[in-house]
DNA sequence: CGTGTAAGGAATTCTGACACG
DNA sequence: CGTGTAAGGAATTCTGACACG
């Protein structure tokens, strides 16, 4: 089970180019970071990198800002969403170990 | 028959970033490009700007380089190959031509 | 709260050139 | 030919802070 980041996963963009993709500021997208909506990871030297996923993350952001939503209320409707993913994968995990109780460990 | 470009294609990466994925030296990369194996896209001021494909494209010239090959000869095999892609491109051109001009044109 | 801005410093990138082999 | 390096300058990024509302 190899974790393989694809391309939109992979945090590889710097913040003056995501502010060109985004449209938003560079005072903007870090304070998005602050107020925990994105998560860009760190060069060696300490430069934000970002994905595109990130991007993409940030134009969602951008829109929700536009029409008047706080980012703190952002950040509830990200953490409720990733709940709602969190019990998907236990239940797919408990019925993959139901199937395996009964029809034996199969290698995946 | 819009032109969407893939993650892999956006030119989004800089030079130092692509160092550390290649692991190539920047004067090498920018060598590369001299010696028209490869061709970043420029941000308003000036930066180079890589996509995904060009890291790739970067790590086969490394792997060729390693054996030894010179970049004069890994460009002609890169011309050979951009050939032969674009008389297939011709063919399946000229047969969807002969197919408008038996069945009618189509909208795609 | 969300964003702009000036501040100072450190790291990045660029080009053209000299060096070596 | 392919790559390293020192050089000088311009652009980038970072942090912490003050401002406004």
């Amino acid at each position: 089970m190899t974790k393989e980041i694809s391309y939109k996963e992979r945090k590889v963009i710097t913040i003056g180019v995501v502010s060109e993709l985004t449209g938003l500021s560079e005072r903007q997208i870090r304070y998005y970071e602050e107020r925990k909506l994105i998560f860009p990871e760190r060069s060696p030297k300490g430069n934000r990198k970002y994905s595109f996923a990130d991007v993409e993350q940030l134009i969602d952001i951008a829109n929700k800002r536009e029409e008047g939503v706080q980012t703190y209320e952002i950040r509830q409707d990200m953490l409720k969403r990733k709940r709602a993913e969190d019990e998907k994968a236990i239940r797919k995990e408990m019925l993959r170990g139901q199937i395996n109780a009964r029809f034996g460990i199969q290698k995946e």
